[in-house]
DNA sequence: GATGAATGAGTATTCATTCAT
DNA sequence: GATGAATGAATACTCATTCAT
């Protein structure tokens, strides 16, 4: 069922660009450190990648998809929208903290100008999760408000949370949760 | 008045830098690009600048000065906090989408692993501002939250917001705002 | 027993130094010429050598080892000094004279103000052989001179006299080693 | 009588030339850097020179013409050869001591590989030192042997001593030279 | 005479990528 | 699969020299 034969090899490349990006930036990555720091030679870099951007969309999908998993991953369309959204906020802001390398990764991705060719596989949960948290008029839950402002509102605001150094206890985090879900979701 | 003699030729590089990161990304962002779309030599690049990090450094600054302007530059401490928040809001949406590209550099630049090395005069105005816009234990007029929590729940949301592609209406923005304030504000 | 798997590369690329630095100075022996000369790219010579100055450190080695090695290959402390000397004067003769274009990089390297890093391990028949070739007080056989004094009144005569493009006879040489060597030896 | 206007302005070019290839050598002795140590202006160093290879000339030339009058400016053929000789060796070894850093530029000048465009005013006080002090059969009052041997026997032994960092006292400068007179002089 | 901004060809060095082994 | 020497175009940066002021 595993279809990675030896995830040693490749996935050491991705950790250590990993690491190189996150400490350095993507400017200053050279695949000569990374053959370094892998432990893998230049050739067999080649052989599993056809090239430095093959190589950082990989780790760009690896992440989104852990991401991705680890929001709607427990998600379930007959629940509570409230109690998913409290706890997709506990998840996502305990995803980040546990993951900032991953992370700083992520969000420098797509910052940098890069040609994000979508891999775009559509997740079915993911679609269903984004249904159910759009404007009422749209079949969701939430009041009349554009699409974009509720990410703003809602996950983003959690996963910036994440990044600072400080961490938040539960209760604050829960706190905040909820006065986000009272401001957003649609007055009956 | 004006103590810079000049303006053209150093803005002009800067200028180019601005495009072709917002174009293209810090990696790829050479010096010889530079060169060709502002008009000036290698050479002289080197004249006015010690190097290429001391170019991204020079334009960060310049963003950084015209962003905190732009934000509290009509800041008065004797005015209402409220309207205060509610004309930040405007002021920094309203900034953002009259310099997406300036705003995307910085954003970039941030994200991007560098040295950062603040430059740091701390304005007085952005003092008061900030004091203002604290707990109220700490003297200002907001709810007992840890301080990084307001700047995620205020500006940065109103920013996050300018950087989408949809443009928000006027009420709509007022809308939110007003809904953030009443979420941060301290109760009395 | 040979510890230079390959040879050809890095030598090839130290032959061009030499070359090019007696042709043309250290001023002006760029590394795009080295290449040129030497038939390896730019890319392998910085796989071989961190950077210019190790190339030209590398060289200076190369040839003070065979320096070395020529003036006090045949040295025994058994002998009589003053055979010894003679033959070192013809050492130092006949290797300055077969190796002119090595010499000429050396000397202009001890005067170019370069750090010279002295890789410093002292040969012990060096030390033996300056031991033998100082004044008598210090266990020598020399006259009661400062050191420094035998260096210039002995093999630095004879290599200067290598440099000029007229050849000495041998029975020239040994004249005027042989006189040398009555006005440093200590009378008995 | 005089043909030079401002002393300053030129001399202060040539000294900073002198300062920086002593302490860098020839490579890394840019203009620039010419430029502010002297004071002067690049265009002006331009209106003084017409290039670089010029200043390098002009400072070579001004120090071997104060060179040579150190040596010969007390010569008169009248007197004794061997006074001459060691009133020499006094005025070299003086000299130099007293011009390090000039004579350090000179050997470095001459090891360069520098086209030496051989300013060539042969000095009639030199000619006539050089009469005195060559081979019997020549006209001179030295022994039998080729005319490069002495140069190197004599006064270059001198300057070589000169260089080292250790002073020798004139009672043993003048010990050296006696002996190297005896070594040199032809028998009669 | 004097300045110093400007040039642009040239320099050292890097780095994604290939390929013989 | 695996290596790492090799490539060479591209990069950041320099510097002798010029010229408008």
């Amino acid at each position: 069922m595993a279809n990675k034969p030896k995830p040693s090899r490749r996935d050491a490349i991705l950790d250590a660009v990993l690491d190189i990006v996150v400490e350095r930036g993507f400017h200053d990555a050279p695949i000569s450190l990374v053959s370094q720091r892998s432990g893998a030679s230049p050739g067999i870099i080649y052989h599993y990648f056809s090239g430095k951007e093959e190589i950082i969309q990989a780790l760009y999908e690896r992440i989104r998809v852990a991401k991705i998993e680890a929001i709607v991953g427990d998600f379930s369309p007959e629940k509570d929208p409230r109690d998913i959204f409290l706890q997709s906020c506990r998840n996502v802001y305990s995803f980040y903290r546990k993951h900032q390398r991953e992370m700083s990764f992520y969000e420098q991705y797509e910052h940098a100008g890069f040609k994000c060719i979508p891999v775009a596989q559509a997740d079915d949960r993911l679609k269903a999760y984004a249904h159910m948290f759009s404007s009422k008029s749209k079949g969701g839950v939430l009041r009349e408000w554009p699409q974009g402002v509720f990410q703003e509102l809602m996950l983003n605001v959690v996963s910036r949370l994440a990044r600072q150094s400080r961490k938040l206890s539960d209760a604050t985090l829960m706190e905040i949760a909820e006065d986000l879900w009272k401001m957003v979701r649609a007055e009956d």
